[in-house]
This record gives C-alpha cells, structure tokens and sequence, in this order.
DNA sequence: GTCTATAGTGGGATAGAC
DNA sequence: GTCTATCCCACTATAGAC
C-alpha cells in the first residue's frame, strides 16, 4: 500500500497542467483549483511553483542517467546498447508519462542551479548515446552515417513517445518495445 | 531586393524569442526591447500578441496543407510519397526555422477560432500521411507494421528537426534529405 | 510611428486567524 | 493544513501627446 502525500498529489495535478498547457501558462491557482483548495495553501507543501517543476524534471533526468551507466557497464555489442537504450527509454516514459513534457520543454524555466544539473545530465546522456553510435559504426554495425543524425532520429522519435501512447498508442509495452526497436533499427522497409 | 515591414520584424523576433521560452512566458515588453522600442509601439503593427503567434502558426501549416496536395496528386508509388514528404518536410523545416517551436507547442495558446483551423489542418495531414502509410503496406511496399507507429516515427523525428539543425545540423540541404531519408526508411544497421 | 502614462487584470508569495 | 486578505509586481492593451 503505496500512500500519496499531498505534495506528491500537488505534483502529480501540475505535471498534468504543465503537459496542457506548458509551465508559464500554468498558474498555482490554476494547481489549487484542481485539488480543491486556495494557492496559498499550496505554500504549505511545496517552497515555490519552481520547485514543482524541479521536482518533476530531476528525477526524471536521473532516472535516464542511472540506466545509461547500467548500458555502459554491460558487455554487450554496440547495437544490442542500443536496443537497450530504447527499451529502458520506453519504460522511463511509461512510468513517469506526466513529467515527459516538462522534460522536454518546461526545463528552460528552471532556477540556474536546477538548470544547470538538467543541462549536464542531458549532455552526459547525449554524449554518451553518440559514443555508442560512433563506436557501431567504427565496427560496421551501423551504417557509415552521421552520428550525430542517427542520434537525433532515435532521441527524438523517443523524447515525443509520451505525445503519441497517450492519443494512439496503449500497445502492450512489449509489442511496443518491440515494434519501436525494429522502425528505430531496422526502418520501414 | 525584399523589403521586409517592421509588422514581419516584429513577427520575426517574437518568433525568435518564443523559440526560447515559449509563447506564454515571453512578454511585449521582451519583443520590444529586442527591437529598441517600447511595447506600447507595437501595437501600431499587430493588434495583439496572439495575432503574432497566429500569422506564425498559420502560415507553416498552409506550407504544409499545400504540401500534401502536390504529394497526393502525383502518380507515384508510396515509398515515393514518403521520400517526397520527408523532403518537402526539410525544405520547409529550413525555410520556417523560426516558426517550427510554436507549431510544436505553442498552438495550445492560439484564440479558439485560429487554433480550431490549425488542428484542422494539422489532423487532416496527419490522416492523408496515415492513408499512404496504410496503402504503402497493404501493396507490401512497407513492413507489416501498426501504421501508427511509423507515422509517429516518421513524423517526430521531422517535427524536431529544427532544434538538431541549428545546434549541430547544418548539413547541406541535399546531404541531410538524402541521410534522413536512408535512416528513417531503411533504418540504421 | 513612437512615446509616457495608466487602466485593468492576474501572477507568485506571505501573514496570520482558525 | 486550509483559509481570507493582501502585498507587490508584471502582464496586455489603450489613450492621447508629440
């Protein structure tokens, strides 16, 4: 039996609110209405509306570093790295699909000291992910493309997934996972 | 020699500054100030900050809309189709950098009447995009996949494009149509 | 076409009663 | 832990002088 605090419920509503409509336009009246109480009484649980959205993003974000070391550490070629990374990238957006949005838009909003940290764990992320690519190719697993294209294409079909499970998707996350590595890997045709 | 009016500047630097913090934390006054002017001056021009983010929005997504005519028209296989909207994607990718940020997240603060014609014309490419994804596999010209899940695949890669070009992009145009198109037709390995 | 001044609204956050 | 009341500030937009 997991139980909610209230500051948890409060997160949850605004990662909700945030994904609508972005941080900015989200105001701690708009947060309290939800819940059924005056934004003051927000100030209760949380310090500052910036808090929420630091909250949100940073676990996120080490969520993804924490599974980019246990790929690092494994022994496995560059491609089966690679399927693994978008597994786990499936997963993560499953099980935080509220925060996905904040994430890729709402982080340039963050306090400097937050921002700072989301900054440096995304491009320890990136850069580790562009070695991975750089070395499968080095060993002909890949095709002999721009690393850096590569990179882009499999981060940004991953980073929109939340957009799209909620509107289309609900396939059974193996189906998915499975069907997602075969497009990303293997294209279309 | 194109004469740009100070309304298409403005425009311009709004578009500018929305990219970097999204259309509801930019203020007048920050469009302003970028323009050496005071915002109570910009109303001579626009007639409020929603009408810069519509004449944006609006005119990409009818680039788009013509864009879907002309692949529909032609009588060419749906592979070709495919190619052909990657590449029109591209094209107008670069040529509306500036715009493609509200597209993709900013649509949600249009006034109802704009935003209803946005969605419109956004679902109606997506659906027609769909259609020839369907066909293309019913003719085994793709792999039997959910149509869904390349469309999606296809289409987010396409919609991010603009923050990967200006960080690390610029490929020349024909090198990055012929790359895109290779990974997200035939995949990476 | 740009300015100053200002109206009118709503934002984040705090104080203090209950 | 929630409320009311309120502070102070920033916002969009308008009026009217130059």
């Amino acid at each position: 039996m997991k139980t909610i605090t209230r500051k948890e419920e409060i997160i949850e509503v605004a990662a909700l609110l945030f994904k609508e409509k972005g941080y900015s336009a989200v105001s701690m009246r708009d947060i309290a209405a939800k819940l059924n109480m005056k934004a003051a009484s927000l100030y209760n649980h949380i310090h500052s509306k910036e808090e929420i959205l630091a909250v949100l993003i940073l676990e996120v974000a080490e969520a993804f570093t924490q599974g980019m070391e246990t790929v690092q550490n494994s022994e496995i070629s560059s491609l089966d790295k690679v399927v693994l990374l978008i597994e786990q990238h499936i997963e993560i957006t499953l099980k935080h699909a509220r925060a996905m949005a904040a994430l890729n838009n709402d982080w340039v909003h963050l306090r400097v000291d937050n921002r700072n940290e989301f900054v440096l764990k995304r491009d320890a992320y990136e850069m580790n992910f562009r070695k991975i690519i750089q070395k499968g190719i080095s060993k002909n697993e890949f095709k002999p493309l721009h690393p850096e294209l590569i990179l882009f294409s499999i981060l940004s079909t991953l980073r929109n997934l939340h957009l799209w499970h909620e509107k289309r998707g609900k396939l059974e996350v193996n189906v998915l996972k499975k069907e997602m590595t075969a497009v990303l890997i293997n294209g279309i045709v």
